[in-house]
DNA sequence: AGGTGCTTTGCTGTCAGACACAAAGACTTT
DNA sequence: AAAGTCTTTGTGTCTGACAGCAAAGCACCT
C-alpha cells in the first residue's frame, strides 16, 4: 500500500485549510463579509494566493463570492439544510451498506469499541466528547466503505451544516433517541445488514434534521427584529 | 418565484466554463498537461484569472493540481469509476424519490413526451440524440425533486466520468435493457412509487457501470503496450 | 559502460504595483 | 425629504518580476 502521496505545502493551499477551519469553528461569522484586504493583513499574504483559495471554498461552498461585492462567509438558510440533510442520509446510507460489505473483522472491533465510549459520553452527558467520537465512527465507517468519492462529499456538504449544527444544542430526549439509533445501526453492522442499516441511518439523519430545525427555529425568531445585520467590525 | 440571479460575468467564471466543456468534449485530453502559459496564450488573458478557474476545474475534479508540476487533466481511473457509479446511482434513486413526492401533473406529462421521443431514438438507433434526451430526462427528474444541492452535486460527479461514458459505445444488448430500465421507472415516477424508482434507479447504475467496465477493459488492453504517453503536442 | 552528481532551463508560486470599473456611502441640490 | 451627483472603497484584471522546484541534459567518477 503506498503512501498517499506526501502533502505538498503550497499557501493557498495553507489558506484553503486554515480558512475553513476559521469558518468552520464560527470564527468567521456567517454571513459576514470578508474584505480581501483584511485577509491580507490578518496572514501577511499576498492577494494572489487568497484569492485563489477563496475560490476553492466558494466551490465548497463555504463562502459565497459575489462579483464586484467580494466574499461573504455562507449563511446556510433553513431550506438549504432541508435540502442538504437528506443527500447526508441517502450518503451514509450508501456508506453503511458499503461498509457492511467490505469491512474487517478488526474495523468492526474498533469501531465498536469506540461505539462503547460514545455511550459513556452521553451517559455522562459530555456532549463535547460525544460529538467528536461520533464524527470518528462516521469517519470509520466512510473509511471502512473504501469509497474515497463518497466520503469527499460527504465531507463537503457536512462542512456546510456544521456551523448550524455547531450552534444546535442536544436537548435529552432527542439525543436518547439518536443514542437508540447508533446502537441499532451497529448491531445492524455486525450482521452485516446493509439495508437495514441503510433504512436507520436515513431516519437517523431525519431526526437530526428535526432537531436542527428546531434550533433554527428559535434562532430565527429571536433574530427576527435586528434583521440582516451580522458581521464583526474591524478594529 | 424570482428569477435566479443574473449571472454576473466575470473573466474567471467564464473560463471555468469555457474549459469545463473543453474537457468533457474531450477537446483536452485526459493525462495532457495544461502549462499555464499556453491557455494565457488560447484565450488571450492572463495568468491571474486562469489559475482562478484552474483552481476551481480542480475543486470539481475535473484537474489536477500538482504542486509545481503545474495542471493536468483528470484521467478518471476505472477505481474511481467503480466508486463514483454507485453515489450516482443512490442519488438518482432519492432524486427520483423526491420527484415522486413532489411533481405535478405537467412536469411529469413533459418527462413522459421526452420518455416517448428517447425511445424513438433507440428505435432509430440514434445514439446522439438519445444521450442528448436521456440527460434532459435525468435533469427534469432532478428538477421535480427541488433539490439543489442534490442535483449539484449529481452534475459534479457525472461531468467527472463524461470523458469515460463519451467513448463508450452502446450495444445493442445492454442498449436494451437501458431502455427497458427507463420504461420502468417511468411507470414508477407516474405510480409515485418512489422505492420501486429507486431499485430501478441504482440497478440502471449498476447495468451502466457493467458497459463501462467491459469499455475500459478493451481500452485498457489495447493500450497496454504504449503506456502512459498520453498528450498533445505544441504546434 | 553505467550510474552519480551538477548545471541548465522551463514553469510554477508568490509578490508588488497599477488601474478600470462597480458598489456603497456621503454630499449637494431642488 | 427625495433625487441626483460625487467620493471612496474594494474588486477584477494586467503587467512585470523573481525565487524555487522539477525535469532534462551534461559531465564526471568508478
Amino acid at each position: 500500500m503506498r503512501q498517499p502521496a506526501i502533502p505538498r505545502k503550497t499557501l493557498h493551499n495553507e489558506l484553503v485549510t486554515l480558512l475553513r477551519k476559521m469558518i468552520m469553528d464560527g470564527e468567521l461569522v456567517p454571513g459576514s463579509r470578508i474584505p480581501e484586504s483584511r485577509l491580507c493583513d490578518l496572514f501577511g499574504v499576498s492577494r494572489t494566493p487568497l484569492r485563489e483559495a477563496l475560490k476553492v471554498l466558494s466551490v465548497e461552498g463555504l463562502v459565497c463570492l459575489l462579483p464586484n461585492k467580494g466574499a461573504r462567509v455562507v449563511h446556510v438558510t433553513r431550506k438549504e439544510m432541508e435540502e442538504i440533510v437528506p443527500v447526508l442520509g441517502i450518503l451514509a446510507s450508501l456508506a453503511g451498506e458499503l461498509a457492511c460489505a467490505n469491512f474487517k473483522a478488526d474495523e468492526l472491533a474498533r469501531i465498536r469499541e469506540m461505539h462503547t465510549q460514545l455511550v459513556e459520553h452521553y451517559r455522562s452527558g459530555n456532549q463535547q466528547s460525544y460529538s467528536e467520537i461520533n464524527r470518528v465512527i462516521h469517519d470509520s465507517i466512510f473509511e471502512a466503505a473504501g469509497n474515497k468519492a463518497l466520503s469527499d462529499i460527504y465531507n463537503m456538504l457536512q462542512m456546510r451544516l456544521r456551523s448550524i449544527f455547531f450552534v444546535t444544542p442536544k436537548v435529552p430526549p432527542q439525543w436518547a433517541d439518536a443514542v437508540a439509533d447508533h446502537e441499532a445501526m451497529m448491531t445492524a453492522l455486525e450482521d452485516r445488514d446493509g439495508a437495514r442499516f441503510a433504512g436507520i441511518a436515513r431516519r437517523h439523519l431525519r431526526h437530526k434534521a428535526d432537531m436542527v430545525r428546531i434550533a433554527l427555529d428559535t434562532l430565527e425568531t429571536r433574530a427576527d427584529a435586528k434583521d440582516g445585520h451580522v458581521g464583526a467590525s474591524a478594529s
